[in-house]
DNA sequence: TCCAGTATGCACCATTTGGTAAGTGCGTCA
DNA sequence: TGACGCACTTACCAAATGGTGCATACTGGA
């Protein structure tokens, strides 16, 4: 068959790749939210691509999407037994990213010195 | 310091999130790899893009770059100790990918009906 | 009556990302 | 002598990705 993935980091990927899709995957794991409560939990998220991400999460299994069928809308998120799975083998990677968070924060800023609105300590550095 | 991540994943994904750097790290922590060799490695990728990637992990402190100064050129890389304790939080989820590889690939396909040189059974469904 | 909220679709654009093809300077092999 | 490999670089292009803003059909509150 030849999987298309050399590792199963990759296959993974395809299908945690999108921007949002870690945060969803985050938020999930902590029970189902409606998709108006998903929205604000994740942030600054655009309509489209909170929606689109969606849809590839529920077309690859992960996410479940119950529809209340009424009027004004009430659409339930949830994760399938799939996506639990998934959910229980990020937890390590998961810790592994919130204890080294201060090392990649440092790593991310110095990508991109343009803005940081912190007139704080530290701004005399450089 | 309100770090910019909601959750250690997308810190990490902050980080792991090119096109081939799941695959540069997979090959890496196997070991030493000279540039020639990694990019055989790791397949059908451009220099650009592989080169890219290579600075921008070792920018982060995850790949450590060795050049003997030589002509012709030779160059060695290799996972920095941050690297490799980033590869040991990725073995998990890693295993995760190969177990579910089939679903995987599954999916991936059904999202790209385009090309399947693949003549050989399984070709009448649908 | 008018506006906000609900979950989503769509047209269009901006940004980011990856890929292609060519070139570099030097050594080795045919 | 000329082709090839090494480890890159650069200019240019294509594709993927994400964002903005408007529209929908209906309800409930001011």
């Amino acid at each position: 068959m030849a999987s298309p993935f050399t590792c199963g980091l990759d296959a993974v990927l395809s299908v945690m790749g999108g921007k949002w899709k870690p945060l969803i995957l985050y938020h999930l794991m902590r029970g189902t939210l409606r998709y108006g409560e998903l929205r604000r939990a994740v942030g600054k998220v655009s309509d489209k691509v909170l929606i689109q991400q969606l849809k590839e999460l529920q077309a690859d299994g992960i996410v479940h999407r119950r529809d209340h069928g009424e009027i004004p809308p009430k659409v339930e998120y949830s994760l399938t037994d799939f996506g639990r799975s998934l959910a229980r083998a990020l937890v390590q990677l998961c810790q592994w990213g919130e204890q080294h968070s201060d090392d990649l924060a440092a790593i991310a800023a110095r990508r991109t010195p343009a803005e940081e609105p912190e007139p704080s300590a530290t701004a005399r550095a450089r």
